[in-house]
DNA sequence: TTAGTGACGTCCC
DNA sequence: AGGGACGCCACTA
C-alpha cells in the first residue's frame, strides 16, 4: 500500500456536504507536515477513480486549490461543492468553522 | 541512481 | 493586514 493509496483512503472518508483540508489529511495519514504530498497525491489522481472525492479538499484558507493547467476545473470544484449543500463567501471562499470535516476518533 | 517536480502550510517581516 | 520565502517527501523518467 503506497502512501498514495493512504491519502486516497482518507480522503473517501470525507462525509458528503463537508470539506477537508490539505494538512488535515497529512496528519491523518501519518505524514504530519506533509501537505504538499497530499496534493501531489491528487494531481496523480487518474480521472477514472471517480470514488475519490477531490472536489472535497480544499486548502487551509478554505479556497478551491487547483492545477492553474486545468482551465475551469476550479468552477467545476466549487460547481460540485455547492451541489452538496457546502455554500461560498462572496470572495470564493468557504466557511471552514461550518464546513470542515471532522474526523471521528 | 540522480535530479526534477508537484492541488500546501507556516513563519517572518 | 497582506505578501514573500522556505521546507517538506514520494514518485517518475
Amino acid at each position: 500500500m503506497s502512501a498514495y493509496e493512504e491519502i486516497y483512503a482518507i480522503i473517501r472518508q470525507i462525509p458528503r456536504g463537508k470539506v477537508a483540508t490539505y494538512g488535515q489529511i497529512a496528519m491523518k495519514a501519518n505524514r504530519l507536515g506533509h501537505a504538499r504530498l497530499v496534493g501531489y497525491a491528487l494531481h496523480r489522481l487518474a480521472p477514472h477513480q471517480n470514488d475519490v472525492p477531490w472536489h472535497r479538499v480544499v486548502n487551509a484558507k478554505g479556497e478551491i486549490s487547483y492545477s492553474i493547467f486545468r482551465q475551469g476545473g476550479d468552477y467545476l470544484q466549487r460547481n460540485l461543492l455547492e451541489d452538496e449543500g457546502v455554500l461560498f463567501s462572496p470572495d470564493e471562499k468557504i466557511n471552514l468553522k461550518k464546513y470542515q470535516w471532522q474526523p471521528e476518533p
